[in-house]
DNA sequence: CGTTCCGGTGTGGTAGGACCACAGGGCGTG
DNA sequence: CACGCCCTGTGGTCCTACCACACCGGAACG
C-alpha cells in the first residue's frame, strides 16, 4: 500500500523489478519506486503534460529519443506510448512532416470507449447498466444544454439529414447517435460529452439488434424524428422541459423494442 | 492448452505478410485491414472474450504463445497486452504458479481513472467538469442505493474507521473516498460505480489541496462525519432523501473550500 | 520418514540491433 | 524553372538474448 509518488499513481503493485541489480537491466540510478519501465515513460509524460512542457498539438520526441532520455529500451518506450495512444492522449503517424510522428491529442472518448467494449465483452459490464447510465447523462445534459452552444447548430443540421427520404436504418442510427452526442456536448461538460460518445459507441451493435425487434421501423423512425425536433425546440426555450422529453424519448425507444 | 485461431480458413496460410515479403517486417499487402499488429492482438482477445473462450480469472496464454499463434513478434504481443493491462482487462504477474502470468481481470475503474488523469494533466478536462459529473453520479446513486446491498456494510465499517481519533487528514480523505465509492456501488450499477471510483482517484490530489483552504479542518471533518451518518441512515430508510443529503454534502464541501 | 535445500522450468521484463514502409525535403539534372 | 531521385527521420516490426521471479520436484540430509 505505497502511497508514495502521489503525482502518478499508475503503479498499483510493488512488482519490484530487476533494475537495481548492479548494472544489468540498465538505469543504475535506481529509485524508480518499483515502477516498470513503460510506466516510467507514462509518468514522465504525465509530468511534462502537467508542467506545460508538452501541450496538445505538439509532437512528442521520437521513440528513440524518449528511450534514450529515460534510459530505457525503445521497446519499453513504445509500450508506454502505445498505452497513451489507447487512452487517446497521443496519436501516432509514420512518415515525416506535419502530421507525422507522435502528436499529442486530447480524445478522452476513445479511451473510455475501447475499455468499455472490452468489459462488455468479458460480461462484466451489463448492457443495462450502460443504458441506464446513458439515460442519466443525457437527461442531465438536456437539462443543462445551452441553446447558444455551437454544437446546437450541428444538432440542427443532423436533424435535417435525418429527414432525407430512403435513409438506411444503420445510417439513421449513426446520425441519431451523433445528434445525441451533440446535445450532450451542448451542456458544456467535456467529460459528460466524452462519456456519452463512448457509451453510444460501445452499445452501437446492441442498438442495431434492437431495431430488428421493432414492429415497424418506419413508424418508429417518424416518431423519433418528431421527438428529436421537440427536444431541440425545448432546449431553444420553445416550451417543454428538455430533460423530461429526452428521458421519455430514450425510455420509449427501449420499451418499444421490448426491454 | 492450445487456443485455436478464429477459424477463417487462411489461418494455416501465413496470416502475416511478414513471411511473404522476403521474411522481413509486416504488412505489405495486409489483409488485416491496415491494422497494426498489436491491434491484431487486441481484437483477437476481444473476440475470445466475447466468445466465452476466455473468462475472468483465467490465464492468458504466455506472451510467447500469443505471439506465435497470431504470427506476430513477442514485442507486438506485449504491446497489445500492455494496452489491455492499462484498460484493466488483464493483470500481469511474473513468476510461476497461481497468480503469476497474465490473468484476465475486470477492473474498468483503472482504465477510466488513468485516462482521466492524463486528460486533466493536458488541461483538456477541467476539474470542475469532473466535480460536476461526480455530483451527478453520486446523487443518482444515492437515490437508487439499496439498503441491503453488501457494500452498505463496507460503508458502515468505513464510517467507524473515520471516527478514529487523531486520524491524519490524508487518511480521512482516503476513507472518505472509499465511503463514497461504496455508496455508489450500492446502487447496483457497475459502470457508475467504476466511474465514481475513477473520478475520485483523478481528483484526489486536487481534493487534498482544497483542504488546506478550509478555515478549520477539525470542524469540517466533524461536520462531514455527521453528514455521512445521516446519508447512511437515509439510505437505510431512516428518514430524509439520500439524494438531497448527498448533494448538499458534496456541494457544501466545495463551497466551504471556496469553489 | 520427515525436512531442508537446490536447481529446473516457465513466466513476464528488458535490452539492443536490425530492417521495412512511409513521407517530406533538398539537391541535382533536365 | 520544373521534374524526379536520394537522403533523412519517423513509427512499425522482428529477432535474440538475457534477467528477475516464483513455484515445484527431486536430491541430500537429519
Amino acid at each position: 500500500m505505497r502511497l508514495t509518488l502521489p503525482s502518478s499513481g499508475l503503479a498499483a503493485q510493488p512488482l519490484n523489478p530487476c533494475f537495481r541489480s548492479l548494472h544489468v537491466c540498465g538505469r543504475t540510478t535506481g529509485y524508480d519506486g518499483g515502477m516498470r519501465n513503460h510506466e516510467l515513460v507514462l509518468s514522465w509524460i504525465e509530468a511534462e503534460l502537467a508542467a506545460g512542457r508538452l501541450a496538445v498539438g505538439q509532437r512528442l520526441p521520437g521513440e528513440r529519443a524518449v528511450a534514450e532520455q529515460l534510459n530505457v529500451s525503445r521497446a519499453s518506450a513504445r509500450e508506454g506510448i502505445r498505452v497513451l495512444e489507447a487512452m487517446g492522449v497521443v496519436r501516432a503517424g509514420v512518415g515525416s512532416g506535419p502530421g507525422a510522428g507522435t502528436v499529442i491529442t486530447a480524445n478522452p472518448a476513445v479511451a473510455l470507449g475501447s475499455a468499455l467494449r472490452f468489459h462488455v465483452a468479458s460480461s462484466h459490464l451489463p448492457v443495462e447498466d450502460i443504458v441506464q447510465t446513458r439515460l442519466l447523462l443525457e437527461t442531465w445534459a438536456a437539462g443543462h444544454a445551452s441553446a447558444t452552444a455551437p454544437s446546437m447548430e450541428t444538432a440542427a443540421a443532423l436533424l435535417d439529414d435525418m429527414d432525407a427520404p430512403g435513409l438506411a436504418t444503420a445510417e439513421f442510427l449513426r446520425l441519431d447517435a451523433l445528434f445525441h452526442v451533440a446535445l450532450a456536448e451542448a451542456a458544456g461538460n467535456v467529460l459528460i460529452g466524452a462519456m456519452m460518445s463512448s457509451l453510444r459507441g460501445s452499445i452501437e451493435t446492441y442498438t442495431q439488434q434492437l431495431t430488428s425487434r421493432l414492429p415497424d421501423w418506419n413508424t418508429t423512425a417518424e416518431r423519433l424524428r418528431a421527438e428529436h425536433r421537440a427536444i431541440h425546440r425545448a432546449i431553444g426555450g420553445d416550451g417543454g422541459d428538455p430533460a423530461v422529453l429526452i428521458a421519455a424519448h430514450i425510455e420509449g425507444f427501449y420499451r418499444e423494442a421490448g426491454l
